[in-house]
DNA sequence: ACGTTACTGACATTGAATATCAAATTCAAG
DNA sequence: CTTGAATTTGATATTCAATGTCAGTAACGT
């Protein structure tokens, strides 16, 4: 079994939750895809090998990861939220461009540092925190 | 004549828009205000000195405003757009409180030559960013 | 002053996020 | 393996912010 699904079965029962085939599913195809998702591509990809699991499902499911730290929600500026992997993953900002949407992740160990040196300036505790870089990309300049 | 209603002058012109009584109110109440707006809120205030200014108006102003460098649009996780003053302030981060929903800003310096170095290595010119920290503040700890 | 063009504001529409609830499923206890 | 209490599911309804629509109004160049 993967870490990821160790670690969703030990959060349901923690939490006095029930695992169930719904939530494996979503699980293994969130972790399959290598994009970010919203809830309704989510759920669209699902329904291709499973055509009875319904958006709510997927929508909750989504929450439930995210709580259970398995998935991260991020936000691209078209009022959508889209979800990413979140385990085994460091924090990460995107690259977004204004004109074609194109997403792009990087990683800096500068800002980790000048976020921690911020908060502990004015005693506030960082548990997570989203970057966004809005541009143009190579081909859109 | 304040520098940011001479610059919306300017914009206005510019795009061969109109100057009119609302565009006026509505900026100079934003401009007063201290805090971070929603659409909804501004006009909740603007409606107490002039009952008669609708809420589109309101919410296209402020597009417009975002549009014209004066403000710029922020997101608290709570789902509704906030906008802040952007003329003659640097870009900044967040730190918002997960337990109470109290938000401070924050400058690093650290963090704008970051992202310079990450973009100029991928070919990415970067135009703006949004940064939020998530996290518990010194009284929610 | 006039005509063109943009603006306004009330209202309607959209769409994502969330709530509701009866039927189905899980799972621990017997 | 049955049973029963508790959670889940999925279809549907609701909410609410964001945005579209459009007839009446106001701005501004001439």
């Amino acid at each position: 079994m993967k870490r990821e699904q160790e670690l969703l079965v030990n959060f349901l029962k923690q939490k006095g939750l029930k695992q169930t085939g719904q939530r494996e599913k979503i699980l293994e195809v969130f972790l399959a895809n290598m994009k970010h998702v919203s809830a309704d591509e989510l759920h669209a990809i699902i329904r291709k090998s499973d055509p009875r699991i319904g958006f709510s499902t997927v929508y909750r499911t989504l929450r439930l990861l995210t709580e259970a730290g398995l998935a991260r929600e991020v936000n691209f500026g078209d009022g959508r939220a889209r979800f990413e992997k979140a385990f085994d993953k460091g924090q990460h900002g995107h690259l977004i461009c204004t004109s074609c949407g194109k997403t792009e992740e990087f990683v800096v160990g500068a800002i980790d540092k000048a976020i921690k040196q911020v908060s502990s300036g004015v005693g506030f505790k960082p548990m997570g925190h989203r970057l966004e870089v809005y541009g143009l990309c190579k081909k859109c300049q």
